[in-house]
DNA sequence: ACCGTTGTACTATGACACTAGTACAACCGA
DNA sequence: TCGGTTGTACTAGTGTCATAGTACAACGGT
């Protein structure tokens, strides 16, 4: 034991820090589940510059999986410019992802909180609302793209979607 | 060249095929998304017993897969009691995972439809509304976790999340 | 200066996803 | 019956993911 005692919300932790989830039925590899956490906490505005990540050695407790594995997500990050590491102190964020105010996404949250609710009163149950997520957004995307294939010839557009 | 000419809805298709898309971003392995997107289309009723998959070699074509792969995909579907080869045939639906009538998902659709658009709106690109979703998602879950374990001491239930 | 904390590097190993290539089996229609 | 279509099986090889285990480097507080 040392001087921290741990609890809910840990002393000694700077900012906001966001507490790591994985899914094992996803298929989506565990590196990539971290990554793909923060880069969403970073959209959201939930994680923005000088926000400490949580430390490789307490999620490699909290979440029973491998140094190595933390190290691949938090190398990654930093190849992005999202964060970098500061040995004896911990990982902090270095950029930010938002692109809509907090306002507004607090709005839109409460807006799909409502959708949740009427979906699962409606018999569906959690798969089932990603199912319909899914293939909405797959719909969404194509009549995106069908709309701007109509009104685009004469001024084309890149699509990429990296993070640059 | 034989009888069958390619086109936009192939003739000799029974009922309605679904068009698989892969989604090389995710990291969900591919037989694995091939899986995923059958189910989704199960549970959202727009696929049913007796429809026919996309045959084996045109997955292969369309998605420049491996048969292998497809088949692994197939036969994990076939695993789960959701379809069924029939060699010189096809790949046909078994079985059905909707739980919700098709109103009452339309319905859904089109709610979902029209937060989508706001979302474009209030400057959230397609990966903010999937961070959105995931994150609402994963509140929601707990919350309803919480309020299930308020309500369950004195009656236990599972939340096991197979296909059974 | 020392010690503890934290990030980082390295090697080796096992499991899994995907591929290439080949071959065979079941079914349908002419 | 024959030929084409389709599903299926098999082997072998490659790359990635995750693990265990060990060791080192940078930083802060006392």
């Amino acid at each position: 034991m040392t001087l921290v005692q741990p609890s809910d919300s840990e002393p000694g932790k700077a900012g906001s820090a966001i507490a790591f989830q994985l899914d094992p039925a996803s298929g989506v590899p565990t590196f990539l589940q971290l990554v793909q956490q923060v880069e969403h906490a970073l959209r959201l505005g939930y994680l923005t510059t000088g926000d400490q990540l949580p430390k490789v050695r307490d999620v490699v407790a909290d979440l029973a999986i491998n140094p190595n594995t933390v190290m691949k997500a938090y190398r990654e990050l930093e190849h992005k410019g999202l964060a970098s590491g500061r040995p004896g102190q911990g990982t902090f964020v270095t950029g930010t992802l938002s692109q809509a105010g907090l306002p507004e996404i607090a709005g839109l949250r409460r807006a799909l909180q409502r959708w949740l609710v009427d979906s699962a009163n409606a018999g569906l149950d959690e798969d089932g609302m990603v199912a319909l997520f899914s293939s909405t957004l797959r719909d969404f995307r194509e009549r995106g793209a069908a709309a701007e294939s109509r009104a685009a010839r004469s001024a084309p557009r890149e699509v990429g979607g990296g993070v640059a």
